[in-house]
RNA sequence: GGGCGCUUAGCUCAGCGGUAGAGCGGCCGCCUUACAAGCGGUAGGUCGGCGGUUCGAUCCCGUCAGCGCCCA
């Protein structure tokens, strides 16, 4: 063996503190990248790598969703960096429109105001300071996180730059023809005055009551209806029936009379009636029910309205006694008068399903309005193609369905809001009512700057887009779209994986689709990684209102960001939901502890000279050859988006093969001051940091700096398994029977009851005799047992292995009743297992039909349950 | 009404065609000079029920049950 010193000496070693102190060091990083951050460098010439952010809402705080989702992207980012990918983690903000005016008005009526007081200019002052207060705090968090995204590019939906590709969506596609201004029955959400999408409407059944009514007829007798919402009969314009309902047959062409009122309506017959519902007549009332919409649409019925925008009923055809009756007041008094009027032939118990505002919860009214609309069945149909033709990927698989599923049955999307803060519309009105978008070619000048409209008086539409409007283009307005001017949207664009929760695939990550593939031509994308939801402990979502949530910032005051991180992805399975565990964040505190001490433990040894020549000693042969496997591993389970599996092979790797075995089993070595085992260590230790650094960023920068690395471990190369020397299944092999020795005398020894201080004598004999005697330091060390040269005389303990036999001399030390009976406890399992081999290798169709190897390895085990058998009988006849 | 997921050790979860794993918790020993946030040993499971495919099923198929989610 040589000690020649053919390295030179180590860098010196800083002396580390006996436990980790996450929280001291993770400060000192969390400064280290705000003032040195990593910035992705376009010209750099490397290959890129994308990761765009879900942009945060400005609302409010970080939740424990978006430690998960950051987690998740930054491990991957910080992976391919080491990779050698130039990679952008471009992060940013969203201005979340309704949530964020919502808090703010909150906020405002605390001080006694509101925002039409304030006035629209004054308001939109007060969402900004809000947003720079929350928006630094949001960074913040994510920078405590460890994210290590590329602050300079940090972009908000409302900059300007974002906010011209919002414009230049619209008017293009206006000029296409794809998004049109009609009126319509939208979702109206009476408490924060604005229409929704169909996608933040929240469907739920209610207990109500259906009503019968009694619409009298013009030539007598009545007609019967059956609706939940008496309330609306006031605007009815029709009765519709079934076309092929015989019982209603004989009324067509007649009229009935609205109860409670001097109004007449035709009888009338469409497809969409159902003639199994209630009594199989409807009343329509196309102003307030998207059905009754559509048959008042072909039937050219007019479309009055009696609910106002505060869900009160309003209007002249509301008499006087039910004006300004709230909707659900109104319901029951109308109820009322019509029972008194007679017309109210039954009510009954009904379950209702209404649609409720995601934001307020408040019941949506279905109104119609002027709003605009976006038409993106074409643009669906292409993403469809797209999914087809296999340009984006979606792990896990089965949300791919779910995607298509959605895309193939849309339908024009609602993008106006009435709210402040958001992209203004781009459109104005004459006095006319003429609609005026910018030119296609001129998309960002204002209609009244135009030439041809001077001295016209022009209001522009008040409304702003929904958010969703503006977000559908993150992945590459964030780059610097429409304008060519930014080097990254050529760079950097399209990305490589959009990392988010499966429950905005239809919000965010489907419209993204429509929008690259309308004005990029291309997936925004090459694989999406969905990820579920992080629960409370009772599986419960997390919620403000049920104060179930957990603030990260609080787990990672108490344990530290790595140890968050590590929870985060060791949780991450298969885009299941994750139960929270604290549990999962200790394990993670543990072993940033762990790995701290193995390195201070390395520090104390790499206190000489190192030799790079070739491993002589065998657990230095094991531990290459397990780090080998190891780091194929921890890549190919990256590679597969499974960060939970890479978390896994890892962990299990450090502790349970470097910590517990490799470094108890080079202490020989080291002692002995052996160069080859020193640079093993050091090596190991040091591919062991990078292995786990996308993992455990912080002490992972920690030791690696106190090893005096001068560049930062995030900088360093990814490890790679290639080259020779790195199998050795000799190695493995023989370590793998020191293990099961060295297990089998610490369970002698156990069971003996004998201190750990004790050194006990043990004889080893069988086949791998020769090779464990060369390994006796290495026993010794691990099981202080001493190797004896000759069998020992008298009664032993035998511990029977399968190619080795190891015997204790412990007269009068040992329980031997309770290890007899341990041992025919054993005899009986290894019974057990030899019947069931015997009945296997009886079968025909096993012997016939197996692969060979596994019938081989059935014959292996039996032969060795055998052997045991024999082994353990002579033993047991041997304990006197 | 349609679709999806889950059901594995006391708890929280991996595994998913060839004799069941982790962390925590339990039990028995240890402050063995890297680590008590630790070390060694050990117990604990007919992998929800029932059928089927297969030489072989926790894993594939069908069905039932319970829990949860999405869409209409």
């Amino acid at each position: 063996m040589s000690d020649a010193p053919t390295g030179q000496e180590a860098a010196p070693l800083r002396e580390l503190a006996k436990s980790y102190d996450p929280l001291q060091a993770e400060t000192k990083w969390v400064e280290r990248w705000a003032n040195e951050p990593f910035r992705a460098d376009p010209a750099s010439g490397k290959p890129p790598y994308t990761i765009v952010i879900p942009p945060p809402n400005v609302t409010g705080n970080l939740h424990l969703g978006h430690a998960f989702d950051n987690t998740l992207i930054d491990t991957l980012i910080r992976w391919r960096r080491m990779q050698g990918y130039e990679a952008l983690f471009q992060p940013g903000m969203d201005h979340a429109g309704i949530s964020t005016q919502v808090v703010v008005e909150k906020q405002l009526a605390e001080e006694g105001l509101n925002r039409v007081d304030l006035g629209r200019e004054a308001f939109l002052e007060r969402v900004w300071a809000w947003k720079e207060r929350y928006g630094g705090m949001i960074e913040g968090q994510l920078k405590r996180l460890g994210v290590s995204a590329d602050w300079s590019r940090s972009r908000f939906t409302m900059d300007e730059g974002l906010s011209r590709a919002v414009r230049k969506q619209f008017v293009d596609l206006y000029h296409q023809g794809l998004i049109y201004r009609g009126e319509r029955i939208v979702n109206w959400d009476p408490e924060s005055q604005t229409t929704l999408s169909d996608l933040e409407v929240d469907r739920e059944d209610r207990p109500g009551e259906l009503y019968t009514l009694a619409y009298e007829l013009e030539g007598g007798g009545d007609v019967r209806i059956a609706t939940v919402r008496p309330e609306t009969i006031f605007a009815d314009q029709a009765i519709a029936v079934h076309p092929s309902d015989e019982r209603y047959a004989h009324l067509l062409g007649e009229k009935a009379r609205i109860p409670l009122t001097d109004t007449w309506i035709p009888i009338i017959t469409d497809e969409a009636v159902e003639p199994d519902f209630g009594t199989g007549a409807l009343k329509i009332t196309p102003a307030h029910d998207p059905t009754d919409f559509e048959i008042g649409e072909r039937h050219g019925l007019a479309r009055p309205s009696v609910i106002g925008l505060d869900a009160c009923l309003t209007g002249e055809l509301v008499p006087a006694e039910f004006q300004g009756l709230e909707r659900f007041e109104a319901r029951s008094v109308v109820a009322k008068a019509l029972e008194a009027a007679g017309a109210l032939v039954e009510s009954r118990e009904y379950t209702v399903p209404i649609g409720l505002s995601q934001r307020t919860k408040v019941p949506v009214e279905p109104i119609l309005s002027l709003q605009w609309f976006y038409d993106v069945r074409a643009i669906a149909e292409r993403v469809l193609d797209g999914l087809d033709a296999g340009d984006i990927h979606i792990v896990p698989e089965r949300y791919e369905k779910v995607n298509r599923d959605w895309l193939a049955s849309i339908r024009p999307w609602n993008i106006s809001r009435q709210l402040w803060w958001g992209h203004r519309v781009p459109a104005w009105y004459d006095d006319d009512g003429n609609v005026h978008v910018p030119p296609a070619d001129d998309p960002f000048t204002d209609v009244p700057d135009l030439p041809e409209h001077a001295g016209k008086t022009l209001t522009q539409d008040p409304d702003v887009f929904d958010t969703w409007f503006s977000s559908n283009l993150w992945p590459f307005s964030t780059m610097g779209w429409p304008d060519a001017t930014d080097p990254f949207y050529e760079h950097f664009y399209p990305t490589d994986v959009l990392v988010t929760g499966y429950d905005i695939l239809f919000f965010w990550v489907a419209r993204m689709q429509m929008a690259a593939y309308q004005f990029t031509d291309q997936a925004p994308f090459k694989h999406v990684m969905l990820h579920g939801l992080v629960l409370d402990e009772h599986g419960q979502k997390m919620s403000k209102s049920k104060g179930n949530g957990v603030d990260p910032l609080d787990v990672i005051a108490e344990s530290g960001a790595d140890a968050l991180r590590f929870a985060m992805t060791y949780a991450s399975t298969g885009g299941q939901d994750i139960r929270w565990d604290a549990r999962r964040v200790d394990m993670g505190r543990n072993f940033t502890n762990k790995l701290w001490n193995a390195t201070r433990f390395a520090f104390m040894n790499l206190n000489g000279p190192e030799d790079a020549g070739p491993p002589e000693r065998l657990a230095d042969r094991w531990i290459l050859a397990r780090l080998a496997r190891a780091t194929d591993l921890v890549t190919e389970r990256l590679e597969a988006f499974d960060l939970g599996g890479a978390n896994r092979a890892a962990y299990d790797f450090v502790w349970s093969e470097f910590c517990d075995w490799y470094l108890e089993a080079a202490k020989p070595a080291l002692h002995a001051g052996d160069a080859r085992t020193r640079y093993v260590l050091r090596t190991t230790l040091e591919a062991i940091l990078r292995l786990l650094h996308p993992l455990l960023p912080f002490v992972t920068s920690e030791l690696w700096e106190a090893m005096g690395h001068e560049e930062q471990v995030a900088l360093a190369a990814w490890p790679t398994a290639t080259g020779d020397g790195r199998t050795d299944a000799e190695a493995e092999e023989t370590f793998a029977t020191l293990q099961a020795a060295v297990g089998a005398v610490r369970a002698l020894r156990a069971e003996a009851d004998l201190p750990p201080s004790q050194v006990i004598p043990v004889h080893v004999s069988g086949d791998a005799r020769e090779a464990l005697e060369r390994q006796a330091d290495v026993i010794a060390a691990l099981a202080r047992a001493e190797l004896m040269d000759d069998a020992p005389e008298g009664a032993s303990l035998r511990q029977v292995l399968s190619n080795v036999e190891l015997r204790l001399p412990l007269e009068g030390l040992v329980d031997v009743g309770a290890w007899r009976a341990r041992q025919e406890k054993r005899l009986a399992d290894l019974q057990t297992d030899v019947t069931k081999s015997e009945k296997k290798l009886g079968n025909e169709k096993f012997v016939a039909n197996a692969p060979e190897e596994v019938v081989a390895e059935e014959r292996r085990r039996l032969e060795e349950a055998k052997r045991l058998i024999e082994g353990i009988q002579a033993s047991l006849a041997n304990l006197g």
